[in-house]
DNA sequence: AATGAATGAGGTTTCATTCAT
DNA sequence: TATGAATGAAACCTCATTCAT
């Protein structure tokens, strides 16, 4: 039995009420950064009064990282799921960049604010340990660092250091996120094949930007 | 004769003292961001009373803006001359990503700063659209763009498409190099050594990270 | 019934501490002026904090002209009821004026910005052309310049250009009510009798300073 | 033999320069007011280093009350010729009424200054009481007053108090000149008849607003 | 539980005046 | 004597948080 089916009525609301507020919060957060969000326009916007968010959070900052730690949370539960259902390294690859490409277009605010404070670019909050921030949120490196290292193991991929590695691979996969996010923002017009873009972006990473005698793909 | 020659004594001093202003900026902004960052801050680190940045900058953004903007007009040279030293693309990558690397990780707040702006990541500031904001400060992505361009021609890079191509090779050299400085941040006692993370990344951009029966390198 | 009369009970406290912070200001603006004046001193004056403020009006600007606005509006009426309530043109001379200046003396402090603001001899304040002024709060100086040029059609006046007449009748007005005003503040001993002051001011109007061979009053 | 003449080249060059401030200042004090216009802004004007102003005068202050000072001399001085001149009270008015005017009308900005500190409406410098204002310019409103007193004493005007009936009449005056001038600021294209102003202010001051059986002019 | 009025610390900016050159 | 760089007090305004209702 989980611990959701003891929720008495009460617990109920209130927790339906606290992620009424994260939702108003997202966006607002997400294009006006945090010290340019206002208490009154979460509030405006969750339609409750500005002391009312008191009762459900601490402080503004507790707002904010219930956002992101949120869609922290997702993030991770995604990336687990595509090392365990892949039989091979470079299924994972495939299987985890367009399933990641996919929930981050989907859920682009929490996407911003999840890259904003954990590329520690962010400079509004206090900055926390990338390390002590993933624990404390669920985001489980450790496994898929353990991939690339097997990977290297068994002569997948060529890297001697399959840890430095896979923090590229990482860090690229953001920022592209973030470049098709902010890219679909400014060209309207121009529409995005998010298809065309994850074909592209596993190619990239699979085989380097120079042609190859024969490619995997 | 250069311009420069002819300044004055005293406009040699005023630009000296601008220049101390902004250099005494350029880490409080790194470190702490844009509004985080107050006058008096500044103020006391350039050693001047706080009316005295007023007579150098119109305002707190003039002096943000003017220390990025020295940054990029350096950047944009160091790129230029890569182009122009380089007698093949995989030369031109080469260079330019050990140039690049290396004049960040010299002046990594001015640095930190320019990603923040660039990558349209930060919220503090008015964000301006990136082309008007490159065009604004010299940065050129269109030459190295036909270096990309050209190279598709060529056969060299196997993408159809060399634009989304070359994106990814920027965004991911700038989130590497981030990557490298926010490491040696917090980990100062492992040593970083500059030179074999050049190797790593460009042996990761040239042939990603699928082991291929001959690398080029 | 009135709109008034379906305020709730938060709106009618709302407008009565509106109404409050402005009396406290008056004084204030009337005696120091509007730079002179400090938002601190108006908070302290009105027995709330300097924050509260902002709370009933955008900023100074809007404290201050809401001040000189309530005036202007109950200046409005009195003229207006002096031409209504009249039947002859040296009746409604002799009304207006003696019910004007009664009510600037009651108020000082609203008369003495009204007449800065309107004369444009202030500097403090962004100058606004006064008829567009006078529209928006109210002033009604066309209906008293008919009544001057019906006056010089009857023959009752005798100038050819009733526009300046009139001018020179409110202007004269202003200033007289202006010097009672200053006198009485720099002279408490010598108690100044108004209404002998409205019956000299009366006679300057209608005669002029020359004795005449019979004089209308 | 004059002062003047006895003063050597360097005293002459210094007074000189003393007024060229003052000539730059005084327009720029009439438009702006006291507080709105900045030592740099006068500094400028005059074309002088802003530090210069301080071996000429004292402070900000003393040059605006500089400025004012010469205009009231000269305003003085005009009065007093209207006086000795004149042989009927009549004829006194008349003439004091247009040479005021057109004193004024020429040294609009002087006047502007005069009327501000005058009237008491200022309140951007420390108000000083009229009477020692007007004894340390020279302004000898006295000799006017005798003359009013005289003219009812001989039964030429009418008013049972003079020194009221002068300050109507002085108070009217420096209105309607400010209304003229104000006029003239805003309604370029409908130039101003300085000398038909002058006769139906004359007119209206000797006369009031009833038409008389008869009229002295 | 919900509200929003009250608060005041803290930030940016202006500018008269000083003073070393 | 002329200069203008340096100064810092003082002003307006914002907004997270508290608390009485």
């Amino acid at each position: 039995m989980s611990e959701k089916e003891i929720l008495t009525r009460k617990e109920r609301e209130r927790a339906f009420r606290r992620q009424e507020i994260m939702n108003a919060a997202k966006p607002l957060f997400a294009s006006k950064g945090f010290n340019q969000t206002t208490l009154e326009e979460i509030a405006e916007s969750a339609e409750f009064g500005k002391g009312t968010l008191y009762n459900y959070f601490e402080n503004k900052e507790e707002i904010y990282f219930s956002v992101i730690s949120e869609f922290v949370s997702r993030l991770s539960q995604i990336i687990d799921e595509a090392i365990d259902s892949s039989e091979s390294f470079v299924e994972y690859i495939q299987k985890s960049i367009r399933d990641l490409f996919h929930f981050c277009i989907e859920d682009q605010s929490g996407y911003i604010l999840f890259v904003r404070e954990y590329s520690k670019i962010n400079t509004e909050t206090i900055i926390k340990d990338t390390e002590v921030y993933a624990k404390e949120h669920g985001l489980n490196f450790e496994r898929e660092l353990n991939v690339f290292r097997q990977a290297a193991e068994d002569g997948i991929i060529c890297s001697k250091r399959p840890e430095r590695t896979f923090m590229m691979y990482r860090m690229t996969s953001f920022s592209t996120i973030h470049n098709i996010i902010v890219s679909s923002c400014h060209k309207s017009t121009e529409e995005i094949n998010i298809d065309e873009e994850i074909e592209i972006f596993s190619d990239f990473i699979l085989n380097g930007i120079i042609k190859h005698p024969r490619s995997i793909n």
